[in-house]
DNA sequence: TGTAAACTAGACGGTGCGGTATGATTAACA
DNA sequence: TGTTAATCATACCGCACCGTCTAGTTTACA
């Protein structure tokens, strides 16, 4: 006869239940790792030497690899929070867009994010799902709360009327001149905070001038 | 005592040559695979399977996969000749721009330049000179291509003066849109060529109204 | 025609990894 | 306090893979 561990969602008939911490110190040792080194790159050995516990503790609470990537990446979207909001009111559209761009960035170059960025491509082909769930959770979350900005300040009038999505895009790439590219690839790790002030500044100026109102702002 | 198979670069003293045709089809073979299945997807028993060859012969050929991936790499790029020219030059900015546009994208989305994106990023972390190496033969040669038609049109005052690097970063970045991203991601396969036409037209439309001269064309 | 080396087909060693099994220990709860 | 199940430590299984080795065959060249 086997001992069967208690499958998640059911209840505990009596015995020690499953420790919280445990899993979350599991989850967070997986995320490390796996943002760190990818999936492939990941050993459950690995994983559960990180969080200090036995590898059948590990499977007790995730039950194989796949599983574990899952959680961490969904984990991972969550923290990041990708669709913040509470923007200041009282600004221009100059001000608000440049408010709104340094956040952007600030995420996007986020060393984390961008680890996750890689994971997630390097394995876009043989987990669609995962590719998908990221993109929407992320940037299209992200271009979401930023196209309703953008429809605010239009509204008021401090924008030129316009298709508020693909400005959202638009605005992304403008402010990822060619920053993003080379923290993919790795070429750099960090962006310094003058030459990121520089691109947004940038950025921002060139989309006024795309779709500013003329007033001063 | 162990036969010594003839080094790369040292003369044959008689004997069988290698045959440059294998060389191809494990090059071809290994090019494919990794950049479908990726580094770790990829075995050199199917490469070799693949290739029509004995795996012998592909350690005959190749010192390791290492070795063998970075040849694959390194062909890849010349393949797609990212720095190509020949542009017409009877045109005005905006056909030029436009010609210009059409063949940059026509680049980026091709499945085979995407897949080695993936593969690239996803190895960026454990292989940062083949990262170093893609980035500056793709993009940055690219970029550099551009950026001389840009100085170009400047020159002949069909465009304001500008910085005619970041400009050709913009310029990039524009024609992207939302599109570069999903096939990265893998959540598009193809572009439809209405879609894309679309998205270039826009590109240099908002890079005319950004960098043009005013004066038509 | 002899020789050196490329090539084939397959076995093999070593290793790392995903996942399971075992047996002892520990913690919660009735 | 007894029951149940989580946890630990570790061994283990099966598999895939890199790279080597073997033994025999084929090919170019002197």
């Amino acid at each position: 006869m086997v001992k069967q561990a208690r499958e998640a969602g059911a209840a505990p008939r009596g015995g020690r239940p499953k420790s919280e911490e445990k899993a979350r110190a599991i989850l967070e040792a997986a995320k490390d790792l796996f943002l760190a080194h990818g999936l492939h790159g990941t050993s459950m050995d690995a994983v559960a030497r990180e969080a200090g516990v036995s590898k059948q503790t590990v499977y007790g609470h995730y039950e194989n690899k796949e599983t574990l990537f899952r959680a961490c990446i969904r984990s991972k979207i969550e923290e990041f929070g990708f669709q913040e909001e509470g923007l200041p009111e009282a600004l221009g559209p100059r001000a608000l867009l440049l408010a709104v761009c340094r956040r952007f960035m600030a995420l996007v170059c986020d060393p984390d994010v961008v680890a996750m960025y890689r994971v997630v491509i390097a394995e876009a082909v043989s987990h669609p799902r995962i590719a998908e769930l990221f993109f929407e959770s992320g940037p299209v979350a992200t271009k979401s709360a930023v196209s309703a900005v953008l429809g605010e300040l239009s509204a008021r009038g401090e924008l030129r009327p316009h298709d508020h999505d693909y400005a959202s895009w638009e605005l992304f790439n403008l402010c990822f001149g060619h920053i993003h590219t080379r923290l993919l690839f790795g070429l750099i790790r960090e962006v310094p905070p003058e030459e990121l002030e520089e691109q947004v500044g940038r950025a921002v100026d060139d989309f006024l001038v795309l779709y500013g109102s003329g007033r001063p702002g």
